[in-house]
Formats: structure tokens, sequence, C-alpha cells
DNA sequence: GAGGCTATGATTAGAGT
DNA sequence: GACTCTAATCATAGCCT
């Protein structure tokens, strides 16, 4: 009886095979970028959401923590990435453990603290200098600004970062970009010019 | 003869069903932690492997940044984590644009504040300085502008809002930016800029 | 785009080596 | 553990709506 029915079941196969009527083509598909966009874009989100269920799955099956993260490569646009869990701060939590272990990120957070040191720094040292030249003059002082005053350098400085901002606003259009990098270099290298004034 | 030994195949399977002694048992693995502790590694090193070339293979088909992490819950062990991509470098390359935008927004956003402010101070203290000491004299001065002076200082800025224009080319031209390399560009430019200052 | 459909190929549980 | 084997189940390419 089973036989029966599995040679039923092969007929029949064999015959869709045979009109290639209908599901999967018979030969397996090439492990290279699939060329034509609208069918990458569907085994794209095929897959996506397919990936996304063998996380979940290991993840409860096996009790592991795991995380995924897909960045789209959508033409000219940055897009907010997939990630698995969904809550960025679990996703976050998870790579943290990651993260912490890597050298090149810690110099980055050490910028912050860099510019934080030299503030105290040069705060440190304009107290002195107040305290110390109380009369002393700045004769250069104007001469220098007649060229490119204070405010003039502010307003420069200003200006760049309004350019950011508009390239800001850009991306935030198209969804997403990382600004804050973006404005801890700004503000960290108004401070820097600034520096050269004190 | 093929006939004959796909015959004797098929009897082998048909006794292996029978008797239910080889593969996959008819009833579904429940969507559970598996208490078996042995089958349960099995399980996570078999999915796990699955996991890594399902995403290699999304990776090459639709040419996507992807980065799975996985932590291993061995008893009370700090295990090096399972990584797509195995190098921990890319990962931390795809990683970062996603960590940069999550906790770690709040901590550099509220490093521009701080930075906004101490400017601002600064700038306070600084014209009361002006006004109070008009002709003071800061010694330093020109022996820092001997080494940078405004002109270089003004290059630079210059030099940096070309180099934030470069990157928008060339994000117009590909279509798609990397903001880490943004990121990196400037934060490397701001390193070399600043050392310049001290 | 999101969803359904079907057949093919891939994955993998469970057992053994 | 790492490998094999097998079959049941799953995932998904290529269609369709």
């Amino acid at each position: 009886m089973l036989v029966l029915v599995r040679s039923l079941m092969h007929f029949t196969y064999f015959l869709c095979m045979f009109s290639q009527i209908m599901g999967r083509s018979n030969t397996k598909l090439p492990l290279e970028l699939i060329k034509n966009e609208k069918s990458r874009n569907v085994t794209f989100r095929k897959r996506k959401k397919g990936l996304m269920k063998k996380t979940y799955e290991l993840n409860k099956l096996c009790d592991v923590q795991c995380s995924v993260i897909i960045y789209e490569n959508k033409n000219g646009q940055l897009v907010r990435p997939d990630t698995y869990p969904e809550n960025p701060e679990e996703v976050k939590q998870i790579i943290d453990r990651f993260v912490s272990k890597s050298a090149k990120v810690r110099k980055v957070e050490n910028l912050a603290d860099f510019f934080g040191k030299q503030i105290m720094q040069v705060k440190k040292e304009t107290a002195k200098l107040h305290q110390r030249n109380n009369e002393a003059r700045f004769p250069s002082w104007h001469d220098m600004l007649d060229d490119f005053s204070l405010d003039q350098l502010l307003a420069l400085l200003k200006k760049l970062e309004h350019k950011i901002e508009d390239v800001h606003k850009h991306y935030d259009k198209q969804c997403v970009i990382d600004d804050s990098i973006l404005r801890q270099t700004v503000c960290a290298f108004l401070f820097s010019s600034f520096n050269l004034f004190i």
C-alpha cells in the first residue's frame, strides 16, 4: 500500500518536473551575487526571515545568547538594520561583550576621554593665566582677530556644523545615519580649535 | 541491475522505517530547551554551523553586510564567541554601526552637549578676560602660532570640510556609504590635526 | 512590496562508528 | 567530540495573485 502511494507520488513528481510548471527549478542556485535585482530582493527578504527564525530556534533550543545584525545594501540608502533580537537594547547587551574586547573601540572611546582631559587641562591653565597675568595684555590678540576673529572662527565652525547637519538631514530623510560620532568629532574639533586661542 | 539495487535500497529503507531504528523520528522537535545535555550540545553545534552557512550565503547572494555573534552557555565559563565573519575586526566594523546608535548614542550626544557647554563657558571667560585685560599678553600665543597659525587652522578647517564633501561625493557616486569609514576618516583627520596643536 | 503555492534541495534529529 | 547514515522536516526559488 505504502509502496503504491509512493509510486504514485513519484509519478506525479515526474509529471510536474517534466512539464516544468511549478516550484523550484531543478538546478541549484549558484552561490554568487544574484544579478536580477527583483529576485535578489525577494531572496533577501525570504532568507533574512529564515535566518532570523533559525537564530530564534537556536536561542530557544540550546539556551544560548545569539545576535544577528543585517544591513541591507539598498541603493543609496542607509537602512535601519534588521536584528535578532529585534529589541536594540538586547542586541546591544549581547554584542557589548564582544565590543568591549575590541581594542579599536576602546581607542575611539578614549578619544572622548582624551578631549575631556584636554578641557580640564586648558581650564586649569586658563585659571592660572587668569590669576597670574591679571593685568597681562593681548597685544596681538586684536591683530589676529582683525584677520580672523574668534567669533569668525566659531562662525566658520558653525558653518561646518551646519554642513554636517545638512548631510544628516539628507540621511534622516532616507533613514538613519549615525550622527553621534560626527557630532563628537565636530565638537571635539571645535574645542581643539578653540584651545588654540587660549 | 540498477533496478535491482534500487529495489534493495527501497526495501532497506522500508525496513528501517518500519523498525524505527534510523533517521529522524517522526515527531517534530518541540521548540523548547533540549533537556538532554548531550543531544543539546550536538544540536547546538549542528545548528550553529547551519546558521553560519546561511549567513554566509545571505552575504554572498544578496551582498549585504551581516554579522552573527553566538555565545555558548558553557557552565560558568567565558567562551570566545563564534561569529560571522570569523574575523573579529570585520564583526566589529559591522556592529559598530549598530553600537554607536544604541546606548552609546546617548553618551556621545551628552558628550556633544558637554563640549558645547565647555566651549560656551570658556568663551564667556575669555570674553571677560578680553574685556578686563584689554592689553593683556599671552606669552605662549605666538609660540603656538609659530607652529600653527590661524591660517593653518583655517586651512585645516577647510580640509575637514573638503573631506566631508569628498565623502558626500563618494556617497552620491556609489549610492552607498559606509559611515564607519566616514567616522574613521574624520576621526583620523581630527587626531592628526589635534596632534599638531599639542 | 506581501502573501500563497509547489517541488526541490537543504537541514538536521537520532542513532551508530 | 567528529564523522557517517537516513528520513522527516524545513527552507526556499520560481511561479502566481
